[in-house]
DNA sequence: AAGAAGCTGTGAACTTTTTCACAGATAGCA
DNA sequence: TGCTATCTGTGAAAAAGTTCACAGCTTCTT
């Protein structure tokens, strides 16, 4: 079974946004940082950013705050396989294509090291400094450059198989965009980023706006 | 007076996924279901989804379960907009037009009907069959076309100005791609998609997937 | 006609997550 | 030095969300 849920996804997903913030402000020189003034940054509270530091066993001093780039520091080394994490995007589509143009050189730490489609037009081709395999390689690829996470960006019909050939050749963690859930065992980590659902939402607020008030997320 | 019972951002968006798995199940001529399948379908649990069908007040029967035809028109209605939704990009960049691509004609109560740039190259041109306009249009267009949702597709360091703007023109809900937090006023629903986070999220838990077991299932 | 099976609807229990509220720490200042 | 202001770290309370467990309904079987 699982062993150690130490820290909660969502305290992680937060993690994730205050490195970035952080880097940000250290990029303009600031020094210091007081819980508050990242909770407005992130949208979240004062004590919500104090109780996720502390998840990481962070310290900040009572009349300083928190030292950015130590804290920034602090949070790479919990977040971040100091080996890397290498991953690969099934699927060149508008989406997958707009992804691997967007992170492509961004973090050191992470990066997709090749796409994988089906299309006969695309195999063979780069994009974004990336080869674009035939599924076919996917799992000696997957094995010899020691990937691990796996992005699908298929019609919502393949996704399923893709997933099951994700896990098959090794991939451990998931980020799904196909609009449905994916069926995977229990030790391999996916996370489903649904943006009809997304879009669904904010249209169902804005309606619900017209005779009332409803809290932002 | 309160009218509406008030129901939880998380079950809007498990009853925009039941809805979409619905749809599927009603092509393929599927008449009855019960809440075991539909938990299994969108990976909960029954008693989540007899829970999310009480919060819009359907019921099933104890011996055949939900009508598919039905509880699928239940939730449209209870979610739609019944003049419709309709919506602009801003930011017609690669997320921008992939996002256009894939919604263009998928639901016919939700629209985006132009997107907004100020690259002048872009400007003028058609984009998955809609208008590409100038910025200096946004007010003007969204009283115009009766638009209530705006998403956000710009680069961080112009996402805040473009936020202010879609509310001053009028919008009240936003689904934000840009990695900060927007601050906008609290009637304005904001969505935020933070695909790094995601993907990061996924990065960390494949890392610590790592230690507790290896052999896959 | 009565019993068995298997479903839904839902109060209550439980879990997770967030917020409150305050002791203790540190610096600035008179 | 001692007072004030304001921060952090955290136990405790509250809120939100999920699951349990079972009464009651409906159909099927015998
Ligand atoms: N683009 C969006 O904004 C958006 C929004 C919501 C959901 N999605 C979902 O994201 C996914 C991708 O969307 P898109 O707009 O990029 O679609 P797309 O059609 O542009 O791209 C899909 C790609 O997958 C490839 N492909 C198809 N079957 C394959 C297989 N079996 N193995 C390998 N490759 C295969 C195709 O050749 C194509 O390159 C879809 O599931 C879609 O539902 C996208
Ligand atoms: N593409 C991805 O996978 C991805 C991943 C994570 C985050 N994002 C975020 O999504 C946003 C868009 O990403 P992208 O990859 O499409 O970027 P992009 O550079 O391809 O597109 C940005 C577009 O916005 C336009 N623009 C810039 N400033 C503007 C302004 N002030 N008003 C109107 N239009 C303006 C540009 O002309 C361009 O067309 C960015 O904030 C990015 O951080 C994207």
């Amino acid at each position: 079974m699982e062993t150690r849920e130490l820290v909660s996804e969502k305290t992680i997903g937060r993690l994730s946004l205050y490195r970035r913030l952080l880097s940000g402000l250290l990029a303009k020189g600031r020094q210091n940082i007081y819980s508050h003034e990242l909770a407005t940054l992130s949208g979240g509270t004062a004590p919500q950013v104090r109780r996720d530091l502390m998840a990481i066993g962070y310290s900040g001093s009572p009349s300083k705050g928190y030292e950015v780039a130590d804290l920034s520091e602090s949070i790479n080394s919990f977040m971040d396989n100091p080996d890397g994490t290498r991953g690969i995007i099934v699927g060149a589509g508008n989406l997958g294509r707009a992804i691997m143009a967007y992170f492509e050189g961004r973090r050191p730490k992470l990066k997709i090291v090749a796409a994988f489609d089906n299309d006969p037009n695309k195999i063979g081709s780069e994009i974004c400094n990336c080869p674009c395999c035939d599924m076919a390689y996917l799992k000696t690829t997957v094995a010899q450059m020691g990937i691990s996470l796996g992005v699908i960006t298929v019609p919502a019909n393949r996704a399923q198989e893709v997933g099951d050939k994700l896990v098959d050749a090794g991939v451990t963690g998931i980020l799904n965009f196909a609009p449905i859930r994916l069926h995977l065992p229990p030790n391999v980590y996916v996370e489903h980023v649904d943006l009809t659902t997304s879009m669904e939402k904010v249209a169902y607020f804005v309606q619900s706006n017209k005779d009332s008030d409803v809290a932002g997320a």
